[in-house]
DNA sequence: GTAGGGTTAG
């Protein structure tokens, strides 16, 4: 007997939990479920959330909300789907909260069908859930969609606020969106949200208008990093370098600590300049970050614009991940620098590591070709693209192209390759044509191309100069007079030739026919006793330059002071021995200074870059990395 | 208790 009562003390706890069981049925499924939500328990959480199914049953809305962050988590896209089909079973209508998160759920999924069905099916929408699609659709690019969503949303009534306006801003793609946008948002008294201004910050530079980023930047009482960030990155990527390094010097001063995004900027900015030396400097900050993906690409590209190959190349192959801009950077960067073999090996290189090349990787690689004259190679590429890439030749690769075809002496394959282009050749094009027949001394067709470009691109002072050469060179004095007329009237002014050296960290720049450089006297005589030397080794300075330099200073009265050369001799005083002298010009270089630069290069026993619009000249030893081919 | 801003290649 006293067995038998243990034996039912035993089992009697067993039996209550299971009475409770049977008699709570619902209270316990829910309660089930919502422990496994909170507890991040997904496959658990997923089997109760069938069992209240079955049962007809829901939990509330914020235990559903901690389930999909789980999903969102995890990624778990088919839970996701489960969750969403089971708030809406049975013509189920979820909270508002709830499908507004479900939205969210779906954009990070990037199912915006998905989302923007759901937002479709919705009896009341807020603030929130219009915000989300807008969002949505302006993060992929979408952006048109977003602006409509905008304008929905306010024929609904509804007002949009500081989230709205920091999301849709990036969708503006024009001046007129911007203005209507900046006028809301000043009328709603919330200009000065960090994220709206950041946001607002970026569009005007996005647009080319870094005056009007400026300008909102300045009005800010109270700002953040990001806030910076922008700022600088807007003039980095307008090509105002030198501000965002002097921006950049006002966050450090305002105690900010730059980050990712802003030592990027900070390098496109060195690299803009070509300043080897600050980007050095940088560099020296970014170790921290050393496995940073877009910091190093950024590296590659800075090492690469300031000629320095042996550094780009170290960053390069120390880089534990690679994508296709990595790729894309180096192999042009290579191209650039003269050193196409390489760039090409590159290229194979980079297809059988499995990065898919796009179409500013086929740039780099057609312009590898052009830059070395290798026509069968080009062809090859630019036949295949579409059929091996499927990608469209653009502008740019017919550009490159023509370029090729016509430097090396087919002209004619160059002009059928130009009629033939499926987009309508632009300014650049004809430009490049232009250069070709420079090369090629083909006065009929550069005349020809030069009014094609003068037509596209009526500011192009350059083109007026060749132009006018040409004629001259044929005596026609009229035509001569009419071009000067026409720039005149256009109020068409040549640029001045300008070259930038970079010595202790300072930029020095010299122009042509400007003495204001403080050590002006020491450079000229350096620059007329290497002259002299260079002379009685047989240097002859040329000077007929008609067609000779596309956009260089031919117009001026004497090579003798072209600013590479004023820069050159600078550079030859200040810097030590055994350093090498790199310049960035404005213009191209002139075949004079080309052959001025090689010849001092092995007087002077000097490595020397120059860096100009186009590509990069390496002079060594008396020869020239680009081979004279350029 | 849900939604927002900045960085790299031609």
């Amino acid at each position: 007997m006293k067995s038998v009562t243990r034996k039912l003390k035993l089992i009697r706890p067993v039996l209550t939990l299971r009475c409770s069981y049977s008699s709570t049925d619902q209270t316990h499924l829910v309660n089930e479920f919502t422990r496994h939500c909170y507890q991040r328990d997904l496959p658990r959480a997923m089997k109760a959330m069938d069992s209240l199914q079955s049962h007809g049953l829901w939990a509330d809305s914020t235990t559903y909300s901690e389930l999909i962050k789980c999903c969102l988590s995890h990624r778990a896209v088919h839970e996701g789907n489960l969750i969403c089909r089971h708030l809406y079973f049975k013509g189920h209508q979820p909270m508002m909260f709830l499908v507004n998160i479900l939205m969210n759920m779906y954009v990070k999924f990037n199912l915006l069908n998905d989302a923007h069905h759901l937002f479709d099916q919705m009896p009341d929408r807020n603030v929130i859930s219009w915000t989300t699609m807008i969002s949505a659709y302006s993060k992929c690019k979408l952006h048109q969609k977003a602006l409509e969503l905008l304008v929905l949303m306010l024929r609904d009534g509804v007002r949009p606020n500081v989230y709205t306006y920091s999301s849709v801003l990036r969708a503006c793609n024009g001046m007129f969106d911007v203005r209507m946008l900046h006028c809301g948002i000043i009328k709603e008294g919330l200009e000065s949200d960090v994220f709206v201004r950041s946001a607002l910050i970026d569009v005007f530079a996005k647009l080319c208008k870094p005056e009007d980023a400026l300008s909102v930047f300045d009005e800010m009482v109270t700002g953040d990093a990001i806030v910076w960030n922008s700022i600088i990155g807007g003039f980095a990527q307008n090509s105002k370098s030198d501000g965002a390094l002097e921006l950049f010097k006002r966050m450090k001063r305002a105690g900010f600590i730059a980050e990712q995004a802003t030592l990027t900027s900070v390098l496109r900015a060195c690299t803009g300049l070509a300043l080897l030396e600050l980007g050095m400097q940088a560099h020296v900050h970014i170790v921290k970050y050393d496995q940073d993906l877009i910091l190093n690409n950024a590296l590659v590209d800075m090492y690469c614009k300031c000629g320095s190959l042996e550094d780009a190349r170290r960053v390069f192959s120390q880089m534990k991940e690679r994508d296709v801009i990595t790729w894309s950077t180096m192999i042009s960067g290579l191209a650039q620098n003269g050193y196409s073999q390489e760039a090409l090996k590159l290229f194979e290189l980079m297809k059988s590591s499995g990065t898919k090349p796009n179409y500013i990787t086929i740039v780099g690689v057609l312009f590898a070709c052009s830059h070395a004259g290798l026509v069968e190679d080009g062809w090859y590429y630019f036949r295949s693209m579409k059929k091996l890439y499927g990608i469209d030749p653009g502008r740019e690769h017919y550009g490159c192209m023509i370029d090729l075809l016509g430097k090396a002496g087919k002209l004619d394959d160059s002009v059928k390759l130009l009629n033939e282009m499926e987009c309508e050749p632009d300014a650049v094009t004809w430009r490049t044509l232009l250069g070709a027949c420079r090369v090629q001394g083909n006065m009929v067709l550069a005349e020809y191309a030069a009014k094609k470009v003068i037509e596209l691109d009526p500011e192009d002072a350059g083109t007026y100069t060749v132009l006018s050469n040409i004629y001259a060179n044929s005596q026609k004095w009229d035509s001569v007079e009419d071009i000067r007329t026409r720039m005149r009237d256009r109020g068409v002014k040549k640029e001045p030739g300008c070259s930038w050296i970079e010595v202790n960290k300072q930029i020095h720049a010299f122009i042509i026919g400007d003495e204001s450089h403080p050590q002006i006297i020491q450079v000229n005589k350096k620059l007329n006793q290497l002259i002299h030397r260079l002379i009685g080794i047989g240097y002859v300075p040329e000077t007929n330059f008609v067609l000779q330099d596309l956009e260089g200073e031919q117009m001026e009265d004497s090579l003798r002071h072209h600013s590479e050369k004023l820069a050159l001799a600078f550079g030859l005083i200040t810097l030590p021995f055994g350093k090498v002298i790199r310049i960035r010009k404005n213009l191209r270089i002139c075949g004079d200074c080309h052959v001025f630069c090689k010849l001092v290069s092995k007087l002077e026993n000097r490595g020397i870059v120059i860096r100009d619009p186009i590509r990069y000249h390496h002079f060594e030893d008396g020869q020239c990395s680009c081979g004279d081919y350029w």
